[in-house]
DNA sequence: TTACTTATTGTAAATCATACAATATTTATT
DNA sequence: AATAAATATTGTATGATTTACAATAAGTAA
């Protein structure tokens, strides 16, 4: 630096929130992305995000972004990490903090809106090249959701409320893209409080599976919850 | 929003870094905190950060400003969470993206400088009020810390590099406020690849404990260092 | 030599993980 | 109806891990 740095000159930067929505569907983990309408990056998809406002908070930004461009509102997400590199935006220096969260696909209609051309789900092992550094984000993103799956009973927030033992199982396998042993990991079940209701599956060409709701205040009433590593 | 906001209103934001580095000495874990000497906030004790330059990588700022405030080089910091609220520094609107870093105490000498009038090791238990909102900044990444102490081998960062198996369970004891069975901490230590030395403790009243050191490369060549559970 | 203090190792019971095998319940087919 | 096919669900035997203690070892201090 030759000159001396005034306070103002720090104040020339912007920053951005990008929210990764998850969800399940079809077998598949899948992320809800948007196909840009404006420069830079026009017509390449990216992660719903945008500027955030000088005066509003992070978590309010990234809720009304989210609205914004894919319609979607009421959905609690959890901040992952942040991302800055000198370059990465091209109209200037924007520091984006990332957000994440886990629904269930077919609560949600998902409308492209505001200067979003599309949105869809894309499953994550089918991203395309996205805009900005949006694949590092994500990929970063995904790493953390994969720990977190271990760390607590968040699947639950993918799968519908009523599920087979065997969706739960299928949606680890694809998670960490592995094979489980069914008898073994319904003995691992056994730590979580699942409700076994009087309904089975519909529609299938063999003996249907009993339904299941996964009892959210009784593993909060648990001493499990803190400390607890679930690790299926 | 009563006016159609221009690109130029977002470029109007600064962001810093926060730099918690850790070590752990006499038997508590201690937090490196300096006392401000300028406005806002002089004189109050505060986590070591400040602006980033427009053009700074955040890892970079991380560094050089560590460095100016404490003396201390060196040190790979990792990102743990962003703090964005409106109103949490009094000169604008700036963000923080913080980091984190263990280290052994006595590699390093802590010398004040730039407008830090202080730098002293606080025990994470006994801190005082701080500056901005960084008590906040400080209990999140503390909990963080707790999180990676159990799934990475990381505790040796903070442990001289020789060391006995009771100071390693003693750190563990005091970071999770719990008492460990020693004979089963020795036990589940099976898992983690030790050398012992031909060295004893010195200057103890009373049969003195074997020396060890951490074989790190025999860790990272082990399948356990993916997806592992540490848990002591 | 003996008491004292902490380090280190051992052991038995209980719990959990793993690899399979066996049984159960439905739909589809004859 | 009877049987086949497919998947759901439960069982079992072996080994590994956890847990709560007890026992032994190896120094220091008188």
């Amino acid at each position: 630096m030759l000159y001396k740095i005034e306070l103002t000159d720090f104040f020339t930067s912007a920053f951005s929130v990008d929210c990764m929505i998850f969800g399940y569907e079809d077998g598949q983990l899948k992320v809800l992305l948007i196909e840009r309408g404006v420069e830079p990056f026009n017509h390449y998809w990216a992660i719903p995000g945008d500027l955030v406002y000088p005066n509003e908070d992070l978590p309010d930004a990234a809720s009304r972004i989210l609205l914004e461009l894919t319609g979607l509102a009421d959905v609690p997400m959890h901040q992952s990490k942040s991302f800055g590199a000198p370059n990465r935006h091209p109209q200037g220096r924007v520091i984006t903090i990332s957000y994440f969260a886990l629904i269930r696909i077919s609560d949600f209609e998902i409308k492209a809106s505001s200067w979003a051309e599309k949105a869809m789900w894309v499953a994550v092992n089918d991203v395309p090249q996205l805009a900005f550094d949006h694949n590092l984000i994500l990929d970063s993103t995904f790493e953390l959701l994969k720990q977190k799956l271990n760390a607590d009973p968040i699947c639950f927030d993918l799968l519908p409320e009523k599920f087979t033992l065997m969706e739960l199982q299928q949606l680890y396998e694809y998670a960490f893209n592995t094979t489980l042993d069914k008898a073994n990991f319904r003995k691992k079940l056994k730590s979580i409080p699942l409700i076994q209701l009087n309904e089975s599956q519909q529609n299938v060409k063999h003996r249907p599976a009993k339904l299941f709701k996964y009892d959210a205040s009784a593993y909060i009433a648990s001493e499990k919850s803190d400390g607890f590593q679930f690790n299926l």
